[in-house]
DNA sequence: TTGATTTTGCAAATCATTTGCAATATATGC
DNA sequence: GCATATATTGCAAATGATTTGCAAAATCAA
């Protein structure tokens, strides 16, 4: 989505980033794939233009700490996704077949308000939660695995 | 808790695996400590004994596969702890500031019965999930970190 | 106790990710 | 645009966690 590449160019100037070839096209990737990536697959996809694979590891790093990009961990290697502040808030569905992942909206966390509930009872202040779901999905269940 | 090492002993045997001084040795420490372990940390405990680091990850894996032991994964290596079998299903509150971990038993996935909605809606068949919350524990808010 | 079967210690391999460093690209002020 | 100070990159080697091959040792069932 040009609106937040643009965005997102400008926010790296404000904090005395470059805008590079690197970094441009790991991101044109993420807003393209909506589901979230590995590294490797991000690099096979812009290898192409001559980009190494530790600068794709180099741009998520730094999208990471900018809050541009979060880390999703389901096992394996890491995979990366646009964060929370340029897509809504949500969870996956991992199918434990096929593998693949869907997005859900629905967050129990922010749901049932656990956040205050663990505030008033333990004194914990929550600021960030993972939830991700396993299981299988409608076309692996279909299957009978 | 003598009761469970019983039950898993006999477990182990019943599926024709031996019951070693190794999976011994690191089932004690899994019972006896609340907290999820690292590999390292459970085989510092029990290096004494002359068991080796690989034999700790092997007797974790096998746990694991049996449901005996479960994988935590809060960011780094991976810990360990008793599965839901033989500990209330529970989540955790991690304390980004002093690395302190401690359980919650509220689990907002089973209170808003998200796994029957999500196949309503879906056809995804949620069989299991992970939750971590993350943030300051009360000690630490107060040192205002 | 014994022989068949598992498991273990150890070292080397693997996998994902990070890092050092010299070469290259980017940004900024002419 | 052009020069140049600074940031970034490619590449290869390092790292950290976990796994594996294999011969020796432990466990198990008879
Ligand atoms: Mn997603
Ligand atoms: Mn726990
Ligand atoms: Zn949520
Ligand atoms: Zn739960």
């Amino acid at each position: 989505m040009r609106q937040t590449m643009q965005h997102i160019k400008h926010l790296l100037g404000e904090q005395g980033h470059s805008w590079t070839r690197a970094r441009s096209a790991v991101l044109t990737v993420l807003t393209t794939v909506p589901s979230p990536l590995r590294a490797e697959e991000i690099h096979r996809t812009v290898r192409s233009s001559g980009i190494n694979l530790s600068s794709v590891y180099r741009a998520l790093r730094l999208f990471e700490t900018l809050n541009i990009v979060r880390r999703v961990e389901l096992g394996g290697a890491a995979r990366y996704e646009l964060a929370d502040d340029y897509r809504h808030h949500h969870h996956h569905l991992v199918c434990d077949a096929c593998g693949r992942i869907d997005d859900v909206a629905t967050c129990p966390v922010e749901a049932a308000d656990l956040t205050r509930q663990i505030r008033k009872r333990t004194g914990f202040a929550v600021r960030s939660h993972v939830l991700e779901l396993f299981g299988l999905c409608r076309s692996c269940r279909r299957d009978g695995r």
